[in-house]
Order: C-alpha cells, then sequence, then structure tokens
DNA sequence: CTGAAAGCGCTTACAG
DNA sequence: CTGAAAGCGCTTACAG
C-alpha cells in the first residue's frame, strides 16, 4: 500500500526545497524550466495530487458545503440537493450533507459539526421542530461567524440571509383560482399545522382566493395535519361532507391518499372531488389518477441556492464585504393539469 | 463578524502558552487545576471549538465518508444514504455526497476530488458506464493509497474490498417461483442490459427458476431495456404476445410502465397479467394497482455500509492492519404482496 | 533561480 | 506545572 506522495518526499527524492517543488507545480515563472519539468515530470509520474486538507488550512476555505435538509427520502429535497450537487461540483466545490430528520437538535448538532471549518456556508431548509420552537440561534450564530447561510423553501424571517423560495401564497391562489374556474364551488384545504412556513402561506393564498370569489370560507374546510398518524382520520372526517367538490392539498402524500379514501368513499376523483397538490414529484405522475400539481422545480432551487452561496463566498474572497444586501430569490411555479382534475376521464 | 477563536488568541489573552492552553482543554493531568479551570472558563465564554481541518490535517484522518452514487432522485438511492447518514452520525462521522449521474467521467472526477484527503473511506454504487466500460482503476487506486472501499448495490468482482448486496439472482427466482405457485405459466423478464450487474443476476435467478419448472425459457420473454427511451416500445412489443400472464420487471419504473401499457392494451392486472417489481419503493405503494415487490431495504444497505467502513477505519487506527479480509455482506430481501398479483381485486 | 522561514490551527513528546 | 519545538502538508513573501 502507497501512501499518498507528498511535497515533501518529492523533494527529498529530487535533493531540492520544498518551495521549489510547491513552486514547480503551480508553474512559478520564479523557476528555472529545467527544475520545473523535472519536477513536473517526478510529480505525474508518481500521480502527486496536494493535500486537500493542507490547503484547505492553508487559504482558510474549504471549498466545500453543507446542505442541511429535514429529510432526503422525499422526492423534493433528493431534488434540490441534485440541482445544488450539479451547480456545486461545476465551480469547484463539494457538497456535504446532513439530515436533521426534522429534529432541532440533530440540526443544531449537523451545524455545530460542520460549522468548525468543514464547510465554506451553509444551504438548509428548517425542520419542522426548529420551526415550532422558532429557535435560530444556531444559524444566527453561524453568520456571525462569518459562514454565509443560504435558505430554501422551509425559511424564516428571523434569520437575515439569502433565501430560495417559491411564492406559496400566490402558487396557492392560483391553484384554487383554477379549481373555481372549473365549477368548483367548496373547496377544502389540506395543509400542516401553522407553523411550518410554506403550510402557513398555501393556507393565506388558498384563504384569499376563497375571499375574492365569494366562496364559503369555512374553518370546517381547512384541515391542518400535525403529525402524518392523524392524517386518514382527519381526511376521512372532511369528505363526509359531501358538498366538497373540490381539495388543495400542500403535498403529494396529503393528496394521494384523499384520493385513496375518496375512493373507498365512493367517491369519484374528478368528477366528484378535483385534486390539486404542492409538489410535482413521483407519486403525482404515477398514481391513478394522475395527480394535478402545483410544480416546484427543486433542481431549481438547488442551483440556485447554490450559486447565491458560491457567489457570495467569491465576493467575500475578493474582499468585497459587500454590505450585508440580502436577496430572497422567488422560483417559478407551474400549474400542471392531471387527470386529477380533468373532467374527461 | 466575529471570527473563530482560535487557541493562539486565547493563549494570548490569558498570557499563557498554546500547549498550556490546549492541554487544559482536554483536561491534561499535566496541568494544574487553577489554570485548567481558567481556560476552560475562558474557551467557554468564547464559545471556542477546535477547528476541525487543523485536527484532520493532524490526525491525518477527516472523519468524513465520501459516498458516490449514480443518481440521488431515485428512492432506493436516497434511502442508502439516509442509512449511511444515520449510522456514520452516530459514529462521529460526517457524510459528502457526490453524484455520478451514470457517468464514468464524473465518478472518476468525484473519487479524485475527494480522494485527496478530503475524506477517510468511500462507500460506492457503480454507474452503469463505469459497468458498461469494466473500468476501475480510479476505485482500484484509491484503495491502494489506502483508502478503504465498500461497495453496494452495483459491484463489481474485479475490486477487492467489502461489499454489500442482495441476493439478486435467488431474489428473482423466489419471485418467479412465487409466481408459478399462483399458477403462471408464461412468465416474461424486463432486465436491464447485462453489464448491469444487478440486471444480470437477476436475469440468471428468472431463468433458473423457468428451467427448473420447465417452462418455456424463450429469449423473446427476456427484455434487455438499455435506454428509458426504449422502455414503452419494447414493453409494448412483449405485450403483444398475449399468451404472457406474468412480468418480473427488474425495477418499479419498469413494472409501471408495463401496468399502464397493459391497462391500454386491454389487459387486467393482476388477472390477465400479475406484475412483480424489484425495489420496493414510493411508486410500487401508491399507483394503481399497488405493485408486489422484492423489497431492499436501502437503509438496512446503507446502514450496513457506513458500519463496514467504519469498522475498517477504526481497525486500521489501531493498527491492526488486517490481512485484507474483505467480506461480501448479503442484505435479506422480502417478497411483498399487494394488488398487482392478488387474484381478488 | 533556489531555499529558509513563517504561518494556517492544532497536538504532543520533550525540556526545564 | 509550563512552554518551546516539531510536525501534519501546503504556500508565499523574503533573502541570498
Amino acid at each position: 500500500m502507497k501512501r499518498k506522495v507528498t511535497l515533501k518526499q518529492i523533494a527529498k527524492e529530487l535533493d531540492v526545497s520544498i518551495s521549489t517543488v510547491s513552486k514547480s507545480l503551480r508553474d512559478s515563472a520564479e523557476i528555472s524550466e529545467d527544475t520545473r519539468l523535472k519536477v513536473q515530470a517526478f510529480a505525474k509520474l508518481y500521480n502527486y495530487k496536494p493535500n486537500n486538507i493542507a490547503l484547505s488550512l492553508k487559504n482558510r476555505k474549504t471549498k466545500t458545503i453543507g446542505v442541511i435538509i429535514p429529510e432526503i427520502v422525499h422526492h423534493f429535497f433528493a431534488t434540490v440537493i441534485s440541482g445544488i450537487e450539479q451547480m456545486a461540483n461545476e465551480s469547484g466545490y463539494s457538497v456535504v450533507v446532513c439530515l436533521s430528520n426534522e429534529s432541532f437538535d440533530k440540526e443544531v448538532l449537523n451545524m455545530e459539526m460542520l460549522a468548525n471549518g468543514s464547510t465554506d456556508g451553509f444551504i438548509m431548509s428548517l425542520s419542522k421542530e426548529t420551526q415550532l420552537k422558532g429557535d435560530f440561534h444556531h444559524i444566527n450564530e453561524a453568520i456571525s461567524q462569518g459562514m454565509p447561510v443560504v435558505m430554501f423553501d422551509r425559511v424564516t424571517n428571523d434569520v437575515l440571509c439569502d433565501k430560495v423560495i417559491i411564492d406559496d401564497k400566490l402558487a396557492a391562489y392560483e391553484a384554487v383560482i383554477s379549481l373555481v374556474k372549473m365549477g368548483k364551488r367548496k373547496i377544502a384545504l389540506l395543509s400542516t399545522v401553522d407553523y411550518v412556513s410554506v403550510g402557513k402561506l398555501r393556507t393565506e393564498g388558498y384563504t384569499k382566493a376563497i375571499r375574492d370569489n365569494d366562496l364559503p370560507l369555512e374553518e370546517a374546510l381547512i384541515v391542518r395535519i400535525g403529525d402524518e398518524s392523524e392524517l386518514d382520520s382527519k381526511v376521512s372526517a372532511l369528505l363526509e361532507d359531501r358538498s366538497i367538490d373540490a381539495v388543495l392539498a400542500v403535498n403529494e402524500l396529503y393528496a394521494v391518499t384523499t384520493i385513496k379514501l375518496a375512493r373507498e368513499a365512493g367517491l369519484q376523483v374528478p368528477n366528484d372531488l378535483s385534486v390539486i397538490a404542492f409538489t410535482d414529484g413521483i407519486i403525482s405522475q404515477y398514481s391513478t389518477p394522475t395527480i394535478s400539481t402545483v410544480s416546484q422545480n427543486g433542481i431549481k432551487m438547488g442551483e440556485k441556492a447554490a450559486r447565491m452561496l458560491i457567489e457570495r463566498l467569491e465576493a467575500e474572497e475578493l474582499g468585497v464585504e459587500e454590505e450585508e444586501q440580502y436577496r430572497t430569490e422567488v422560483i417559478d411555479t407551474q400549474l400542471i393539469a392531471r387527470e386529477s382534475t380533468s373532467v374527461n376521464t
């Protein structure tokens, strides 16, 4: 087992100084062509590659991005990682991924683990528990230590940093409007509890759309799911009101469950009940009927987040030290019509 | 913006040497209780955390695991990452994730990027292109430089290292047997091209089961998909043979596509055509009918792979330098019966 | 043109 | 009990 070769070894072997080797390999004009070529040839032969860790220590930057997300077994987040990774790699960055599993403590632990020099900055989406507690000290601490943070999807106003989101309120609004245009009159909403930022915003969009169209705005039509264990019972209860003719669900799982329970209750989707889901993932494409969705382009969100973070890192490097102008980028959504809303199925 | 505090700064502030600070913080018995407590209090106040990069350089190990997979937007792989991450975190390791996107070049690039000291070892699943080329020099190189590698799922005999797999051949065999027991007589196989290791093994299992039961073993019944673009046409062609009464598909996508095309061709699943898929993912659970699968426990595979890698890393550290006893762990699979094979739907 | 020195942030064997 | 020195693997300003 041949250990990785270092500058020191090459220097010894060639009987020159470490500085000379280093400069030769970096094509410094200081070095005579003769030694330069000799060193380069030798380095190539021994497949020399500079040690990243040493470089990181020297340069005080690691060229790696820390990503902290609630969950990876979730099509949307996987998709975001994919976008981040792609963009990061193009710019010579690696990506280290940590999962909070929706836990505040693990999110904090993960950040601390990475904030000690392992990473140049963070891209993250808040865990549910963090949103519930409203405790963001770990993030603000990282930022105050000079680590840029970009938040996406589940963000908060209590942290000043760059953000990448969709316009949740508008998207929900438009989804409801589309249902109204199809002639739907009693539209229910399946949302998360309010402390989940995107759930709250989507609820606001829904509410506004209902109001703007003088439709019945009843609390009973808004179901807030705290834990997935209560999903089935709450949806079943909702569906007992047979006058409901459409449901907007804030994610695919809620939508597919609604469709299943509706069918069991003898309702026909989309004729008796139209359904639209947020997040255009795998489930919507393959369930029967296929589900109409508000697409959230995770790839684009990931790419954008990575680009924003890298830009900030590079600016910092130039000493630009911009006067903390944080931006919030809004990624477009699209309403994708599928069988769960088309009348002729 | 307060930069992170270092030993040097603490030493200066407290007017002691760096060594004294370092030892105090590591609770060295060498140091008087007095200074020790003073230093510790000060460090706590300034929220001192040792710099990981410096530690990595000093200790010549990074406590991070490099994971290279073909794709992350793929339930199975996301699931494996989840298992790896969980196990790694428990042992104090971070996980950096790289995606090859099924490309040989990117796989090589990713490995080189991480092999230069960023990572203590690798967990990986081969890209399709790598399997096609049969070129594993990048992996063997990493191993020869002392970086342990654990391969999972898509593995090769041309690399000597620890491996985590399922018994693809046996699982395929048993899936076919279960179809036979249901009275199916003309069973087709939807596989990948043979250079994908798992595709080949599953094809072998299928073949053996057909032979063992004296069923027709016809080349026409084995369809090998190279690129997803040819999926629809090849499956449609297969289904023209109306005497086929069951299909084993090597992944969910192939299965769900088969079901869709079968339905379009007027066939009823499962009565006219039973379908079993490999990989128990999201699609199988939510499509209609739900799909019977050979479960591949990705979480377990990830955990196992991480445990094997970490064990090797720690053994190495103890200088045990075991005489290269590589192990191949086989993770159990289960046949999960759902609507696509149950007769009463 | 070449090399010794200092430094990135830490640890630890060794002197005193 | 405390601290100076060496070292992990690199880069670069500075001497010569």
